[in-house]
DNA sequence: GCGACAG
DNA sequence: ATCTTGTCGC
């Protein structure tokens, strides 16, 4: 059975408590220093359930000493700008089963590069009120500053308003720039800093991420089809 | 109307 | 995101 938007619910209305939750990121830094901890949240998919998952990774060595993962069925479709409605669940329940939090959180999607500025990282981040960066495999809204040759970065902005809304990066000539963005208490340098102080050769994503992705996956394999 | 569109 | 093995290339 597909899942669908809940009856009653309004997208309408959806974006403008986007915006209102929007209103309460904080893109400046105000997290405990230094940082001894970070963490990777993502969430996969087995038929209608989801898997959220979090990992904890010591830092800078990034050696992974925790995994939590939290099993929900699914209760809103993926629209594209909505994302969050449909992950933010999963990830507060892998969230609330460890027993530490990680100082920095790095969350597979958006930040403030969003169209009403509340991507799932910065939703996530508001919510648990953890600091957050969003990274992601793709953009949503903004356009490159300037062409991105090579390995390096390049600032993402808004066509409207013309603000710097983000960072697009690439590592490695052979992989498609990664979009990073402020998802809560952390500023927009901080989020570019952080990321690349997380990023290892041969793999495109901040570690943390890459290893959250792996154990989604694996949790949500071991779970029964529909 | 057409194309784009995180996961 | 997910269904899926090998294969081409740096």
């Amino acid at each position: 059975m597909k899942t669908r938007v809940p009856k009653g619910f309004s997208l309408e209305r959806a974006e403008v408590a986007q915006r209102l939750l929007s209103t309460r990121v904080k893109a400046y830094d105000d997290f405990e220093e230094p940082i001894k901890l970070v963490g990777g949240a993502d969430v996969a998919w087995r038929g209608d359930n989801a898997v959220g998952c979090i990992t904890l990774h010591e830092f800078p060595s990034l050696t992974m000493v925790g995994v939590s993962t939290a099993t929900v069925k699914s209760s809103f479709p993926y629209i594209p700008t909505f994302l969050s409605f449909r992950e933010v669940k999963p990830l507060m329940a892998a969230l609330e089963k460890l027993p530490v939090r990680p100082t920095v959180l790095f969350v597979n999607g958006q930040g403030l590069a969003h169209p009403r500025r509340l991507g799932l990282a910065s939703h996530l981040g508001v919510v648990a009120d953890i600091p957050t960066i969003g990274v992601a495999q793709g953009v949503l809204c903004g356009r490159a500053e300037r062409p991105l040759e090579g390995v390096g970065f390049v600032e993402l902005v808004d066509e409207v308003t013309g603000e710097v809304i983000g960072y697009l990066y690439r590592s490695d000539e052979r992989f498609k720039p990664i979009c990073i963005s402020v998802g809560h208490r952390v500023s927009l340098e901080t989020a570019l800093r952080l990321t690349m102080s997380c990023i290892r050769r041969g793999i495109k994503l901040p570690i943390p991420l890459h290893s959250a992705h792996v154990e989604a996956t694996k949790e949500a394999r071991r779970l029964h089809v529909d």
